[in-house]
DNA sequence: AAATTATTGCGACATTGTCGCAATAATAAA
DNA sequence: TTTATTATTGCGACAATGTCGCAATAATTT
């Protein structure tokens, strides 16, 4: 199934390029101009998903994040990196800090999903 | 307000010693032997939180995990470490690995949530 | 211009986590 | 032991998230 240009996937790529952080459904839904669905919001997001142009984080809120991964296979950004939510401006944005870390044999990791939380430096 | 001794409050913590991993509500209320509320289930895990027995992580499903804070204060278990939580038996163990990071000047973490998502040496 | 089918909007749904309120029960006081 | 205090519980209700099916729409191909 071939992939089709439509007014909602440019607007919401377009936003995530602009805001250059991660956004909630609720963010994205706020910040558009246009009006989309909810439930075509997020079939928009996990098509990207899909096709390896943004990423996905659940922070503790229990929300999903998404952000584009601009930086993600470039050698700048690491592909699992941590991310930072500040619970003032409730933005979610992505760290140039590498997650390391080694598990015990016999464990087979699938995906990584770290997020600190705090206060970021525009609103401290 | 001085805590009380319940059942509740003692089953629910006796199966998450004994279980030894982190657990959901969903799991919590499935494995117990009594009916408890779900909200109940809620304000008992939260009221552990606070005390600070155990501890939640949220993990890519967006759900709250919590586990006993066996090793948590003592030098075997830092208080920051990872998760891993495996997708065939939809458990969260708690990694002897602490998580490492360094964030960029002005940044004030305040919390972490780490989750390593694939399949558990036992499963494997 | 017509055919194909990816995408959308709508409604519905299961689930999570929280809250207020009245009833219950654990603990302290008499 | 009996009574008073108040932490805890169960219930109902709620907002919110994320998913799905289906019919209508619209992007793309023929």
């Amino acid at each position: 199934m071939k992939r089709r240009n439509t007014p909602s996937k440019e607007a919401v790529l377009d936003l995530l390029v602009n805001t250059g952080k991660a956004m909630s459904r609720d963010a994205i839904e706020q910040k558009l101009d246009l009006e989309i669905d909810r439930a075509t919001i997020y079939r928009v997001l996990n098509r990207f998903c899909e096709d390896g142009m943004v990423h996905k984080i659940v922070a503790e809120d229990g929300k999903q994040y998404f952000a584009v991964c601009i930086k993600c296979d470039e050698k700048a950004m690491p592909v699992n990196h941590f991310h930072f939510r500040c619970t003032k401006c409730e933005t979610i944005e992505c760290l140039p800090e590498a997650v390391h870390f080694s598990v015990p044999n016999g464990y087979n990791v699938e995906n990584i999903n770290c997020v600190l939380t705090g206060i970021c430096k525009d609103c401290s």
